[in-house]
DNA sequence: GCAGTTTACGCAACCGTTTGCATAAAGTTA
DNA sequence: TAACTTTATGCAAACGGTTGCGTAAACTGC
């Protein structure tokens, strides 16, 4: 698979001075400019075709000051919801003809920052972004503004008015899935919450207030409990609620990685997942349906429309950027979150 | 965090102009050249920091003829074998200051090669693939050769000599798993192997062999059962097995998702994992630690390694061309693999 | 003080494509 | 047929950085 006679692509030039005319007008013939006679376009556009002709979109991109390339930083790209949302802006992309260039941060602001900044020296056209649990610096975000580079954050935003990003409402699934324990007489709704500076905690942590109101329960302090997200973190939130004399008998986690760590250690202790106690859950890991202890619900954040609708707005964003009229409203979409119930 | 006013970034022209010297000098005195005096280096490099200078990459790449992007493409990065392996791959690649350019193929052969076309034409500098396990054509692959873009080929790869690639050997860890069944007196081993074209397939089945024959074990045909990875045909495959008047005790399964699948039915049918049945898998999901039935053991295979490895190989490739002499010999690096007990 | 060497810098071309402007040829009108 | 318009094409600069080569100026040795 190796040979070793270099085969160069065949540039615009090649083509003109095989036909004998000028590089401008092949570049013209190429992309069927009016003011090339329909002879000349059909004479350069089978040559071109005959070459196996691509244009050297290095020197496009050069050209354009434009690279055809985004930059996507997620935190993980094993956890299935950003993998999902990763699909969702590539296909965007493809049909936009750019390319994706991935980091990611594994939740550690340093690298989050390094990625950036290569990403902003390799000169992509736009970002998306979704801000690691640990960052809480937001200053070489905004340095991507004084260089015109757009960004759209999604899912994990900063909290901030003045950003574009996409994420999901958790009203809707989060309150349904309250009303659900409740009509099965389950009252005692703990909340393991993530890191306080989040803005998806202090979402949540909202909501399961309202939830409460709604349903005329009383509040309790001693039932939200707040998690690192580490291991360590999860085990100790949920050994404290069980540990309460008032025992929740179902708690709300943050996401489906602590609720595996919250489950695991409820099992330890005896409880019999989905009798003694309920688990309701966020993002949907494919992998429940395997388990035999499950959350009773997960609330579904459909990450690939996420990811699709970002990129979109980031597209407009940089076709904006082109014209003179460049937006200066904050493009914000919302999407509904859905309670997905996970046992029959 | 949106302006009207532009900001451009700072140029080599316009540092030179600045300092009244002359863009190359400007340009050299940036790289440490030697012909430049140690004052002008110093005036230069201190007006460049002042201003923030970076280099443009899009007018490097385009005069230099190197995009310093490599493109990778996976069959699915929700795999943690595939996303840790990417982990290995942006590590190596941001030492070397290259930037990653995704796609994930969902083993969609139409989609490899969309992928494959799209980054060939936006001129990365080489590729690094794991192939989707319903490409049975390479020919795209062979034609980036004639561009003189250099793949290198990881975990799924093709069945041919004349490639570059990392993989991982099978053997130690599967001839430990089959004698650590043998002694605690399991020998009734089936094999639920994947697609009969992959080379996984046939080197698992190999040392399948190998194994009974070591342990002076009978091979029975109806032990092996073959599926397309999806899940109706994992259902079948382990069913078959099930039925079996010489039911198996213990099953080696192609990869983790089809453990999963066939751990399953073996409960529906009531039998206890690990006890009336065990099961063997490959490529160690870190989620099992969560579940009370799971394999006996995994056999890792070092995604973060190979990853790093294929990066490795790939950038002296490249490297190789730049040269006057470039390697005609295959790069083939070939990891052991390791027995992972995740029961106490 | 002169030939030879070294040092430090500038000039200009180049990479492939795009695009404003100039212009020759052809066509139109009075 | 002169003057004007239209059509089709070419010329040349530009994007930002790199690099081979040329060359003043400074320095060396005798």
């Amino acid at each position: 698979m190796m040979s070793t006679n270099k085969y160069t692509q065949p540039t615009i030039k090649e083509i003109a001075k095989r036909l004998k005319i000028a590089p401008s007008t092949v570049s013209r013939a190429l992309h069927d400019h009016p003011s090339i006679s329909w002879v000349t376009t059909m004479r350069v556009q089978k040559l071109a075709q005959e070459l196996n002709y691509e244009p050297n979109l290095s020197a496009i991109s050069f050209k354009q000051r434009k690279s055809f390339n985004i930059g996507v930083i997620l935190p993980n790209l094993s956890e299935v919801f950003f993998s999902t949302a990763l699909y969702g802006i590539e296909d965007m992309a493809s049909t936009k003809k750019y390319n994706v260039l991935i980091g990611q941060s594994l939740d550690n602001p340093q690298r989050e920052e390094r990625i950036l900044l290569s990403m902003k020296n390799s000169r992509v056209d736009g970002m998306i972004v979704s801000v690691g649990k640990n960052t809480i610096n937001y200053d070489h975000f905004d340095l991507l503004q004084k260089y015109n580079i757009p960004i759209v954050f999604f899912d994990c935003i900063p909290e901030r008015k003045d950003i574009h990003f996409t994420a999901c409402n958790l009203q809707i699934g989060m309150l349904m899935a309250i009303n659900k324990l409740v009509e099965k007489g389950i009252t005692n709704i703990a909340l393991i919450n993530g890191p306080k500076q989040l803005v998806a905690s202090k979402q949540r942590q909202q909501i399961y207030f309202q939830g409460l109101k709604k349903n005329n329960l009383s509040y309790d302090e001693k039932l939200i409990e707040f998690t690192d997200l580490s291991k360590e973190g999860n085990q100790q939130a949920i050994s404290n609620l069980l540990r309460l004399e008032n025992r929740p008998t179902a708690i709300i986690t943050f996401n489906d990685y602590l609720a595996l760590d919250a489950i695991a250690i409820a099992k330890e202790q005896n409880l019999v997942i989905n009798k003694d106690i309920f688990f309701i859950s966020f993002a949907n890991l494919p992998i429940w349906e395997y388990m035999d202890d499950r959350p009773m619900a997960s609330i579904e954040q459909f990450p690939y429309k996420q990811g699709e609708q970002a990129a979109k707005i980031l597209f407009s964003l940089i076709d904006s950027l082109q014209s003179d009229q460049p937006t200066i409203e904050y493009q914000q979409v919302i999407f509904e979150s859905k309670l997905i119930t996970t046992l029959q």
